[in-house]
DNA sequence: ATAGCCGCTACTTATTTAGTAGCGACATTA
DNA sequence: TAATGTCGCTACTAAATAAGTAGCGGCTAT
């Protein structure tokens, strides 16, 4: 599996229009929380684990590489944290916390 | 694997909180996408798939089934169409697609 | 020197996604 | 009327991804 970059063909999408590249990078396991929790604070590889529900280690290690090749976080001596784009991309999915609320009131009633 | 609602645990959380389930759900392969071609026009079953790039046709029909199921299309014989659920959480959206431009601007450079 | 965390890697198993074929219902055309 | 086409699917197998578990070598504090 390649990993999805802009400007390039990738899974879901032969376009290269860069948002199909930021749905197939953003559509897969676990991603977004992980962009989520850097958000919050830096944190190291075993803390992002438990943060992430004990996800297996496997599979975030072949994230954090996806990301840092991405651009949107690296691996620092303090832990991984996210990159100036890394940051700009969590402060366009802010909205959703507030729509999220929205849907749990809709989806309950 | 269950459908991810809000206020409920779901994969990657067992929190219940709606911001996870969100991610939980739109995490999921196709299903950003399929949104954000519902959200342009209306579509069949088979032209949805062809849209998708030709996405097996069984994945599209649990996909369908998980978003009607979380209120976010519905089925109308003129074909698959967002709820207004689902037209705000694209709206929501909307400004990952300019981001997507400033990334795609730094990946390249 | 022992016990504790750290970032991983290697490996197997389970789950998810992809791919292909084709059914039964309905509409259009010949 | 009968053949052809499209529709929304379902059933099935194969491939890809994610989960789960064990443990290594490096560093730190006790």
């Amino acid at each position: 599996m390649t990993i999805p970059l802009p400007n390039q063909p990738v899974r879901g999408s032969d376009s290269g229009i860069p948002i199909m590249a930021a749905f197939d990078l953003l559509g897969r396991k676990w991603n977004m929380r992980i962009l989520w929790e850097l958000n919050q604070q830096v944190l190291s590889f075993r803390n992002l684990q438990q943060r992430c529900n004990d996800m297996s280690p496997s599979v975030l290690n072949t994230r954090l590489k996806q990301l840092s090749n991405a651009k949107l976080l690296n691996s620092t001596p303090d832990g991984y944290q996210l990159t100036a784009l890394g940051k700009s991309l969590m402060e366009k999915l802010n909205p959703l916390r507030e729509w999220a609320a929205e849907w749990e009131a809709q989806i309950s009633s």
